[in-house]
DNA sequence: ATAGCTGCAAATGCTTTGCAAGGCC
DNA sequence: GGCCTTGCAAAGCATTTGCAGCTAT
C-alpha cells in the first residue's frame, strides 16, 4: 500500500506528532509502502536525493520521535550505528555481517516454543531473533 | 569450574594469545568459572578493585582480541557500549533494559524450529535471541 | 501569541589509533 | 635483538545537546 500526501499527514497525526515539513517529507520517504531498514545516514542520503534540506539534527530528531511513538522500530545489531525498521509487524531478520545490511524474516519461517518464565514483576517487551551471515 | 594461574596462562596459549601480564591478569578477572557479561568500563573498575594498573587502550585491545580469539562473545544489545559474554555455549538472552543488564537463558529453554533457508553461499554466523524487558 | 521545531556548532560517550617506551621469546 | 604489547593522549564516529531563530496552531 502507497501513502499519499495526506496519508502521511494524517498518519503523523494520528501519533500526536505534528505535522512539520520536515517530520512530512522524512516519514514521506520512509513509508512508501515497502519494507526498510534504514540508519541515519540513509535518511540524510535519501533526503539530499529528494532536494529536501535538513540536518543531521534534525534527523535524529525525527527518527528518535518516530521509534518513541511507534512509527518505527529501532533495530540493534551491531554498536555504533542504530537500524531504524519500518516494518512493525512481528518478524525477524537476517544480518548480512559484510554487507552491514538488515533482511526481514517471516515471522512464521521460525517456530518459537516454549518462552522461559520471566523475572518477577517483568513483562516482554519485545522477542527479537537475528540470524547474523 | 574454577581456573588457577596455569589453567588462565595455558587457557591464553591455546589460543595463540601470548600470555603478557594484562592479559593473564584480565583472564583471571574474567575467566572465574562463573558466566559474566562485562562491558569495558566494569573490566576498568574489576581491575582497580584488584590493584591491577593498566589503560583503557588496553582493556579494549584485550577484549577485543579474546573476542576475536573466540575467548570471548561479543553482544550488541544497544547501540553505544559493547558487552562481552564469558559463556561460549549456545544461549541466549535476557536483556533488562532499565538496568541495562544481561542475563543468559539456557538453550534449551526455548525451542527454535524450522529455520528459513538462507541466501544463496551464506552461512549462519550466529542466531541470537534477545527478549527485551 | 506561544509552545514547539529546526539547524548550526559544540559537546558527549564509546572506541580506535599513533607512537614512544617497555616486555616477551 | 626484534617483534609484540602497553599506555598515554589525540583522533574518530555516531549521537545528543544548547540555543537562537523560525513554524505551526
Amino acid at each position: 500500500m502507497k501513502h499519499d500526501t495526506t496519508d502521511i499527514q494524517s498518519l503523523l497525526s494520528k501519533h500526536d506528532i505534528r505535522p512539520t515539513q520536515i517530520r512530512k517529507a522524512i516519514a514521506g520517504l520512509l513509508f512508501d509502502g515497502s519494507d526498510k531498514h534504514v540508519t541515519v545516514d540513509d535518511v540524510i542520503e535519501m533526503a539530499r536525493g529528494q532536494q529536501i534540506k535538513t540536518s543531521v539534527a534534525s534527523v535524529y530528531n525525527t527518527l528518535n520521535q518516530f521509534a518513541a511513538s511507534g512509527l518505527l522500530r529501532r533495530v540493534s545489531v551491531e554498536q555504533g550505528r542504530a537500524f531504524f525498521d519500518t516494518n512493525l509487524s512481528a518478524h525477524h531478520h537476517f544480518y548480512f555481517e559484510d554487507e552491514e545490511r538488515l533482511e526481514d524474516i517471516p515471522v512464521d519461517a521460525i517456530n518459537i516454543q516454549g518462552l522461559p518464565k520471566l523475572p518477577k514483576g517483568r513483562r516482554i517487551k519485545s522477542v527479537d531473533v537475528t540470524i547474523r551471515i
